[in-house]
Formats: structure tokens, C-alpha cells, sequence
DNA sequence: CCGCGATCCTGGGGGC
DNA sequence: TGCCCCCAGGATCGCG
């Protein structure tokens, strides 16, 4: 499920069972997910309090009264869910007993948080809360795309030179933070610019329109509650919606929503692109 | 520096 | 029903 908007909705259904509680006890069920879980994952964190549950990109990450910071990724099918007595939403049953449910938290005031990721392309790791900027996947990563830094000029500035396709230009997290398959080729839809063209090829004034489309996708996307892809399900099991405002992607074959033409798939390093060969330029 | 393919995993869907 | 192949929201690494 995760591209920045489901990273962002994962949050907030998070924060509320999480943030300002002791994490209890910690229950991993494997000694790996896509890496080994760090040296003494349980201790370091059991005891810890929770002060604030935040987001970087397509990261969770959890601030620890002890100075760590728990960093999640989701990776493909990365889930977590909310179980027990806690405000807001969540599922009344205890949890933790579906097929690839790996990680239990037991929280302060009741609520057990479970992470579920079938593929395991997920991971948590620790790190000094105080040095993020040092985490190897933050280092060079470049600004939220709802950030007052991002904007055409960014782009322009970013693009400069660039020879690589726009589509894996906008894919690459030093370039832009948190977009992935989706919202980007949404974005390229909305502002009428071709997969293909060469990001240093683009001129500003389209860079301007870029910008604006992707701020507005992801925006757009996090009121929706993300994308429900497959049978994602948000921490207290509501689906995000966002899907049925997709224009563009997975509509292949399907009429574009512009000028009725069939929607083209192609592949660029090794993921789908969907794009309308005459509305996009 | 760049594109590309392979890779880490499991599951769902379509074709036969 | 079963089997086989392809596909999947991510990200890294090695190759040419």
C-alpha cells in the first residue's frame, strides 16, 4: 500500500493508539523481515514512551523517550493494524493472528499495534533520534513533495542536466521524497508531460505545472485516506479511496479520460507506466 | 552518471 | 480444480 499519502494515513491511525504510551512489550515473531531486526530490538524500545509518531518520505518514524527513533518501512505489503480498547477506530478483536502478522506492540492504555507484511520487503531499525539526518536512507533524500522547498524552480534545478526518462527522475527518492508508481504517473498525466521525455529536457514552465500536479495528488490522496490497492485495509480496517480518482494508472486499454484514445502501458526500469500517447507531450 | 535487469518475498488473477 | 506464468504500491546492487 505505500506511497507517501497510505505512509501518511498510516500515521495518523497510529498516533492516536501510540503516541504519549509506554511501549509495553514487543513481540517479534521472525528474526528478520527484509533485513535482521536490529541488535536488541525488544529491549532497547520495551519501557520506552512513544513522544511522537512522524514521517519521512515513505518512513514511519517514531520518536522514543530514550533518545531512539523506531524507523518502519512498509515496503510493498507492509501493514499495520490497531487492536483493543483505544480511542478512535480499530478492531475489536484481540490481534495478531493473521497469516504474516510479525511485530505486536503492546501499548500503555491497551491498544496492541500489529504489523503484517506478507512479502516482507518491510523493516524496523533503530537509530539516534537526535542524528536522522545521518540515516543512510535520509542522507541526499530530497524535499516532501508538500514542502514549501518543492516548486518548479526545485525541479528545474533538479532536472538540470538530467538525461533519465521524468517518469524515473520522479521516482528517484533524492529528488523528490515519498512519490512512487502511482502518483507519479498520475502527476505526469495532470500536467500533460510524456514518461519518456528526459527530465533536463523539460522546459520551466512545464516544471511549474509538474510541481503543482504532484503537490496535488499527494494532497488529494491523503484527504482520500490513500489508495486501496488488493485489500489494503488502514489501521482500524476503513479502506482508503483514493483509487477510484485514479485517471490514469492501471487503466490500460481503458479510454483516457481527455481525448477517449486508449491508454498505453509501457515498461521503464522494470515497473508499469500508464500514459496517454496523445495527451502527453 | 545512467538505464536496465535481477533480487528480496508471497499471493492473487487469468489462461489453459 | 490445478498448474503455470505474470503481475504487484519499494529499493538496492551489479553490470555494461
Amino acid at each position: 500500500m505505500p506511497e507517501l499519502p497510505e505512509v501518511e494515513t498510516v500515521r495518523r491511525g497510529l498516533a492516536p493508539a501510540m503516541e504519549g504510551k509506554r511501549i509495553l512489550r514487543v513481540e517479534t515473531r521472525r528474526k528478520d523481515l527484509r533485513f535482521p531486526f536490529p541488535e536488541n530490538f525488544n529491549q532497547r524500545i520495551e519501557g520506552a514512551k512513544l513522544t511522537l509518531m512522524g514521517r519521512r518520505a515513505k518512513y514511519l518514524v517514531a520518536e522514543l523517550s530514550n533518545g531512539e527513533a523506531l524507523i518502519m518501512h512498509l515496503g510493498m505489503t507492509g501493514r499495520f493494524t490497531v487492536h483493543g480498547k483505544t480511542s478512535g477506530r480499530f478492531h475489536h478483536d484481540a490481534g495478531g493472528d493473521e497469516k504474516h502478522d510479525h511485530v505486536v506492540f503492546e501499548m500503555q492504555g491497551g491498544a496492541r499495534v500489529v504489523f503484517n507484511d506478507a512479502r516482507r520487503f518491510g523493516f524496523m531499525d533503530l537509530w539516534p533520534a537526535d542524528s536522522l539526518e545521518t540515516y543512510a536512507p535520509f542522507a541526499g533524500m530530497g524535499p516532501e513533495p508538500i514542502s514549501n522547498e518543492f516548486s518548479g524552480a526545485y525541479l528545474h534545478a533538479a532536472f538540470k542536466g538530467k538525461k533519465t526518462p521524468v517518469k524515473s527522475a520522479l521516482l528517484d527518492q533524492n529528488v523528490v521524497a515519498g512519490l512512487g508508481n502511482i502518483y507519479v504517473c498520475e502527476a505526469l498525466f495532470r500536467s500533460g508531460i510524456s514518461p519518456k521525455k528526459l527530465a533536463g529536457a523539460i522546459r520551466r514552465d512545464k516544471l511549474e505545472f509538474l510541481a503543482v500536479e504532484v503537490r496535488k495528488v499527494i494532497e488529494e490522496a491523503i484527504l482520500a485516506g490513500g489508495s486501496t490497492i488488493s485489500d489494503y485495509k488502514s489501521t482500524g480496517g476503513e479502506l482508503g479511496y483514493f483509487q477510484h480518482a485514479f485517471r490514469i494508472y492501471d487503466r490500460e486499454g481503458e479510454p483516457c479520460l481527455a481525448c477517449e484514445r486508449p491508454v498505453k502501458r509501457i515498461v521503464q526500469s522494470g515497473r508499469s507506466t500508464f500514459y496517454c500517447a496523445a495527451c502527453q507531450k
